[in-house]
DNA sequence: ACGTTGTGTCATCAA
DNA sequence: ACTTGATGACACAAC
């Protein structure tokens, strides 16, 4: 920031400059005192005061832990650590010792939360700001002081351990013997859950300060974003150290939210408790509807102690998936789409309802296809995904398209300069291209390719501020769809981007019947194709048959006629020479003798 | 680099 | 006249 520099004596101007860029500052999130050099100073001391304090504190630790080990004895079968017996009766280690083994054995939750007091200094220590707010709000008191007691208190509240498969037992106890300061606190990093409420609280303050704070780029920004996508999985473990951490920054971001933006939070909060508050993870793994709609929108990091931020809030649990879809007459329709939808939505590519044939698409895609254009969430959160760096924008201008009532969306900054009437016939617009160059993520790249262009009306529709959703449009029946146009006032570029949108959608879908209807029919001619071959196959083989029929008919009748002709004598009791005569057949079946001699003798007199 | 595949889109025709 | 479905053709991205 500009204000590096420090003054040693500021001049009214130098204050009244701090002032200007503080208030301007104010949306970080930044307190006056990060722009104040004398505090800054003296929170530098005071962070090596208490850098100092926790090192001893990190030195008795360690103390007592390596007269644990000495207690310990690792057992060959389980690989665990278990305490020695007390064959010589000797117990260097008093009480409480005893008890700081047991955990650190048995991997107990006091054991995480010594782990976690770590880490919640580290963040102290790191956070400034985290910790400024804490003082405002006793939210961090454990983490600023933290202590046997208050951990237990953490813990107690919160029985759900940390991730198992990072901390076993025994990387754990020699971890926990190493006071690194830095790996410690990339174990906190690495915790997936506390990466999930640090995104959560990131995005929640994007949205509550219209995405200011993407200009603080601090790294946990971009990792909040990153790391956004795996969130219903890392939703269920839900760590009460990492929960704690996100109550500071949430009362602190609270308190720094324009009220304006309560509307969002509002509409957003009955989501999280419905899913969180409750012990349901096997909501997450099961996801149903309204999980799987919410998946974008922050979650866990909820009741800690008691106390939930957003409980506050006025809780409506119905005011959940359907409230996405208030905005028109095609509430039912919606619904119906929605219920079919969700559990493959992430691999839903096409979003347009076949309504016609439900079966109709291709296999894979026809059932799922419904329902994530309805919902519009996942493709929502698939563009923030893809693209980092409008994903503030993108989520808030999203959200308030899907909440905000008919023709009441606040005025975006960048409005349309985009022309919607010529779609450019397959090119994909410089900007979405560009999102999904940047894209880093690790979802699957058909999904994200199928969402980018799915989400290419959406983005028009949202730029041009269509207050319908695109299924809306592309969904209802004519006169459903002509009546809802009738009650909003469109301009020309709106009706006619609402107008594209029907075709491409219908068109889409109909592309697919038609595609879909091609492989049947390829399909269905190659298996002609087979049957025709073993026909003609079989017809081969009798035909060959009777080849060799009517051969062995043949020899038969010759040795037949020969057999007839032998028999035959003269008047004189001589036989017939064959050479001089044959048998003949008239059609009435009469059998003569003719002379073949004469017919020589025909044929050489002529 | 090139071919294949899947998908979206447009143009066009027919119902 | 308008809407919609079907389909060929094309562009593009991913593989």
């Amino acid at each position: 920031m500009e204000l590096e520099k420090p003054k040693m004596h500021p001049s009214q101007q130098d204050v009244d400059l701090i002032d200007i860029l503080w208030r301007q500052d104010i949306d970080l999130g930044a307190r006056r005192e990060v722009f104040d050099y004398w505090h800054r100073q003296k929170e530098h001391e005071l962070q090596r005061l208490r850098e100092q304090e926790e090192e001893k504190r990190r030195l008795l630790h360690q103390e007592q832990e390596d007269a644990l080990l000495a207690e310990l004895q690792l057992d060959e079968e389980t690989g665990e650590f278990v305490p020695r017996l007390a064959t010589d009766g000797q117990r260097p280690q008093s009480a409480t010792a005893q008890s700081h083994l047991t955990q650190n054995v048995s991997f107990t939750e006091s054991g995480d939360a010594m782990s976690f007091d770590e880490c919640m200094q580290l963040l102290a220590e790191t956070f400034p700001l985290v910790e400024a707010a804490a003082t405002t709000t006793g939210c961090l008191d454990t983490t600023v002081a933290p202590t046997p007691h208050s951990s237990h208190l953490m813990m107690a509240s919160e029985p759900v351990a940390l991730p198992q498969p990072s901390l076993p037992p025994g990387p754990l106890l020699s971890r926990r013997t190493s006071p690194d300061l830095e790996q410690a606190w990339m174990e906190l990093l690495s915790l997936p859950e506390l990466q999930q409420c640090l995104n959560m609280q990131l995005e929640n303050t994007l949205e509550q300060t219209g995405g200011y704070l993407h200009t603080t780029d601090t790294p946990e920004a971009h990792e909040a974003n990153y790391s956004f996508y795996p969130l219903p999985v890392l939703a269920s473990n839900t760590d009460v150290g990492s929960s704690e951490l996100i109550n500071a920054f949430d009362e602190r971001f609270t308190n720094v939210a324009p009220h304006d933006h309560l509307s969002e939070m509002t509409l957003k909060a009955p989501d999280q408790n419905t899913h969180y508050s409750k012990d349901a993870f096997s909501d997450v793994f099961y996801p149903d509807i309204i999980n799987t709609k919410v998946t974008g929108v922050p979650l866990p990091c909820v009741e800690e102690n008691g106390v939930n931020l957003l409980a506050e809030i006025p809780n409506e649990s119905e005011f959940t998936a359907m409230e996405l879809h208030d905005l028109s007459p095609g509430d039912v329709f919606d619904r119906g789409i929605k219920i079919e939808l969700i559990p493959e939505c992430p691999d839903s590519d096409s979003g347009v309802s076949v309504e016609t044939s439900p079966q109709s698409s291709s296999p894979d895609k026809s059932t799922y296809g419904d329902g994530c254009f309805g919902g519009n969430s996942d493709s929502d959160m698939d563009e923030m995904d893809m693209n980092p760096e409008s994903a503030d924008s993108d989520y808030y201008e999203m959200f308030s398209l899907s909440f905000q009532p008919d023709g009441l969306q606040p005025p975006l900054a960048e409005l349309p300069q985009q022309n919607d009437k010529k779609p450019q016939h397959g090119k994909t617009e410089p900007d979405e291209e560009a999102g999904y160059n940047q894209s880093p993520f690790t979802k699957d790249k058909k999904t994200r390719r199928s969402e980018k262009r799915l989400s290419r009306d959406e983005q028009r529709a949202k730029t041009l501020q269509i207050p319908f959703t695109v299924d809306m449009i592309i969904n209802l029946p004519v006169d459903d769809f002509n009546e809802m146009m009738s009650k909003h006032q469109l301009n020309e570029a709106q009706l006619a981007l609402v107008r594209d949108i029907r075709r491409r959608g219908k068109n889409k879908v109909a592309a697919q019947n038609c595609r879909k209807r091609k492989m049947e029919n390829i399909v269905e001619l190659e298996y002609d194709l087979d049957s025709l071959k073993e026909e003609k196959e079989r017809l081969q083989k009798e035909k060959s048959e009777n080849s060799s029929s009517v051969r062995q008919m043949k020899l038969q009748l010759n040795t037949l006629y020969l057999e007839v002709f032998s028999l035959l004598r003269d008047e004189k009791g001589k036989p017939y020479s064959p050479s001089e005569y044959s048998l003949q057949q008239t059609t009435d079946g009469t059998v003569f003798l003719v002379p073949r001699v004469k017919n020589t003798l025909k044929k050489t007199g002529n």
